[in-house]
DNA sequence: TGATTTTGAGTGATTGCTCACTTATTTTGT
DNA sequence: ACAAAATAAGTGAGCAATCACTCAAAATCA
């Protein structure tokens, strides 16, 4: 890595820290600089404001889970496959880079407005795997977004209040819980 | 009402909208002041401090919510109706005041923090029911705070989408979906 | 040495909050 | 019942502090 591509990953890294642990408005340009052992005015050479700093954080955290899940999807055969092969990827993306996951968790509702059209999207990996299930008879035909929304709640619902420190530990340690739950969830036959 | 609490209520619901909108750190007390129709130092004679102000909001419905969700769950008998009884007042409650509702789900994880010990709390409710339902051999004993997690998250991710713009129209419309649902995580048998 | 990067004091705009004062409401005294 | 006094509620210009961002100078590199 390049001196200039170091120091611009300490920077995301620090304010990446900061944003989670304080909120982005809260977080001072002051505050990134002094962490990321620069000087406040170096953030702009490889930034051109605050806000597209924390834009690009979550934009490129959102575009690559979304491709990984895709992938992890495409790779396994048959919705309850699929869900196991979903839910496993999820939960070690989580592992891998809490912040980083928590993070996009918690700034979802600020940027998933603005997210560019045609990006790849983690809802609608699930959500496309799930109409075909429903196409093929595998699960009973229902509402997709709600059926998706209520699966991936079994699983999101876990991480975040791991994220208010009701859990210790990896998500992955719960995986297969939480692929038989999703499963449940859309195999529900009344209502 | 009193002119005084009228003007309160005013200020209450004016900084609820834009909290919603646009954030709370994101609104100034002179936003909120315009759009309740008053003078920002009026503000001041209801609230010490802006912070105060929306975490007031914060609390008291965070309160009222978990002592109507355990109202609810006390009045039905067994787990299956519990869930019922507990989904559907929920779901009431969100589409009663979809904007205080939407407020309490996007703050919390700013204010569940500082939330003074021994405040009725929703999630709670729920993880009480299922601790005695495992007590009682109704479903599978695992650990409480994951099974209370999960089946949440299958009420609470479609109701998040709904603040994203992913649904329309009332969740109580759904609300026997989600208590199947709820029931079908908490029912699952291996992992 | 000349180009490039880094620095951090400086800038203008914005913010939450104050306070001296006005207006409205309630209480008191007769 | 009425006026006078006391209290509460409302006002908005102004203040001190803070912020994201800039830019001239210093440091570093090639």
């Amino acid at each position: 890595m390049g001196k200039a591509e170091e120091t611009k990953a300490r920077v995301e890294r620090a304010a990446l820290t900061l944003f989670v642990a304080r909120g982005v408005t809260e977080t001072t340009t002051r505050e990134i600089a002094m962490a990321a052992s620069i000087a406040e005015g170096t953030i702009y050479r490889h930034f051109p404001s605050k806000e597209q700093l924390a834009l690009d954080l979550f934009l490129r955290h959102h575009r690559a889970l979304a491709e990984a899940l895709a992938g992890a999807a495409q790779r396994a055969q048959g919705l309850r496959a699929q869900i196991d092969a979903i839910v496993r990827c999820y939960c070690e993306w989580a592992d891998d880079d809490w912040t980083l996951f928590a993070y996009h968790l918690l700034t979802q509702h600020m940027f998933l407005a603005i997210v560019p059209e045609g990006t790849p999207n983690p809802v609608d990996v699930l959500r496309q795997v799930i109409v075909q299930a429903m196409a093929a008879g595998e699960i009973p035909s229902r509402d997709a977004d709600l059926a998706a929304a209520s699966a991936i709640g079994t699983v999101m619902q876990p991480a975040t209040y791991k994220l208010y420190g009701r859990f210790e530990g990896p998500l992955s340690a719960h995986a297969n819980f939480f692929a038989e739950a999703a499963w449940a969830v859309l195999s529900v036959k009344e209502a």
